[in-house]
DNA sequence: GGGCGGCGATACCGGCCGGGTATCGCTCCT
DNA sequence: AGGAGCGATACCCGGCCGGTATCGCCGCCC
């Protein structure tokens, strides 16, 4: 199998049509048509049934689609982490750390610092990338190292290392009745008509139904709570460098929100060990 | 880049000889030496020093060559498992357990019992392989979920439970003075003359240095150590079903061995998730 | 119900690229 | 100095990849 029939496979597949699938590959339909045949007879199974009402994915082809796209996240990543490892022999070498926008900043810039005074230190280029995101960067090879966030980050399939563990607050407008409270439950948040959650958008760019305004940002959640038109809960280190015009009230019974470094497993690099020990020493 | 590619590359960067490669390969020799170029070409950067003294991995060709065996394992695995689903819509669904051949065999068997009398259990095919092999297995989908020992085994980059945890016992033959102690430290049996510990092959099929015998399986250790010429530091469970020729004393300073239950992280399928319940609930 | 539009499959063709053989250039060793 | 070994280059051929044209089939709609 080539990596060139799994991307046209992937490619159909995702849109569950050829002449579609075949535009968006700036080629024709009919040779995409007959490398997925090839595909289809060498595996000597049907990928895709053709019915009268469009593509749909047999068991096989649902199989193939997720291990195909692992592949082609593996090779893409290859060529890049190639590429790195090129231009760190002629230059001085980089690693890439993946961070969500707007968490854990102050941790973020101790692990900087920390590392920076190691002896031999590589220089570490921070990417800021949207939630959910950084594990995409690290299977792509974006990115060597990253921060995440259980339980919301999913961190199967790499290495990882516990950092911190921290409670959830509310963030609230201020002068909110509850923002006098010394603690709320997660019940009595989570169901306000005047300040819904808000909703972020799914990996694949849309958003789930609810009540609540679209955020793609900590910019604009921070604004609509300002403007009295959403709350959020979030990890404790969050509310540091708050605005003014909000207050913080823990969340007894949110789930525990636990800060993890994480790498590719097979990567062995020196620039990732010392973040990662320095990391671990903070 | 093609798996096509990657597989030369791999090829000329295990011998660091184009011609054996190209042979090994089943092709002549200049086309491999166009492909390689070409991908230099493409990546911008060298992969192989062509040196008067032979051919030397650069940094970037290392890199590669680690990134393009995941890929190819991934590649493989992809095909497998499709070729596995396509099976399985035909007939009974069937999952692989990969397992360390003549290790943990009542806890195995326990869980084959346990998982078997679940409703809608599928079939499942136990693969023993030498020890270490279980991680290949997992990478190259010719398992779909494995039983590992730590710290023994790599775990790397799947998803785990643990199992169950144990110490490690020395297995003497019968009549050695040592036999006849409570328990023993590990620096009293690492040193023996007369009885050296065996030496197992690494993942390449070579030997490490050192006096002990050449040892390739559990059968072939038993009667290198009832014939008195060898003694081996086993997990406790490995003495059950011992011959009465041989016996077993406790290693108080060995590091505990952990059994976990692994599989690839993207892998979602019912009947491993229902191996791995069953697992835990043992 | 017949025509039409949409979609995937098939037929056929041309160009490129992957793979072959022959040979060169270099280095090292004798 | 000469030959052996090895990788690079030159050149050729065939197959496959990708293109256009067209078919067959199914729904839909007037």
């Amino acid at each position: 199998m080539e990596t060139r029939e799994l991307k046209y496979f992937v490619a159909v597949a995702e849109d569950l049509h050829f002449g579609r699938a075949a535009r968006r590959l700036g080629m024709a339909q009919p040779p995409l048509s007959r490398a997925i045949g090839g595909l289809e007879r060498r595996l000597g199974t049907l990928l895709l049934e053709r019915g009268s009402r469009g593509l749909t994915l047999t068991g096989a082809g649902a199989v193939l689609l997720r291990e195909a796209r692992a592949v082609l996240d593996a090779v893409e990543a290859a060529e890049r982490r190639t590429r790195r490892a090129a231009v760190a022999a002629t230059g001085r070498p980089a690693v890439v750390l993946a961070a969500k926008a707007g968490a854990s900043s102050e941790l973020l810039a101790k692990l900087l610092d920390a590392y920076a005074a190691e002896p031999g230190a590589a220089a570490v280029d921070v990417v800021l990338c949207g939630p959910g995101e950084q594990s995409r960067y690290l299977h792509d090879g974006r990115a060597d190292v990253a921060l995440l966030h259980r339980p919301f980050d999913d961190t199967s399939g790499f290495d990882t290392e516990e950092l911190r563990s921290e409670g959830q607050v509310v963030i609230l407008p201020a002068g909110h009745p509850l923002g006098a409270r010394p603690h709320v439950r997660l019940a009595e948040v989570t169901g306000l008509p005047d300040l819904p959650l808000p909703r972020w958008p799914r990996p694949d760019g849309t958003f789930p139904d609810g009540p609540g305004p679209r955020v793609r940002d900590h910019t604009q959640l921070t604004q609509l709570i300002v403007l009295g038109r959403a709350c959020a809960v979030v990890p404790e280190s969050g509310r540091t460098g708050l605005s003014e015009n909000l207050t913080a009230v823990p969340v007894s019974d949110a789930p525990r929100v636990t800060t993890v470094i994480a790498w590719p497993p097979q990567l062995r690099s020196t620039a990732v060990a010392g973040l990662v020990r320095a990391a671990t020493a903070l």
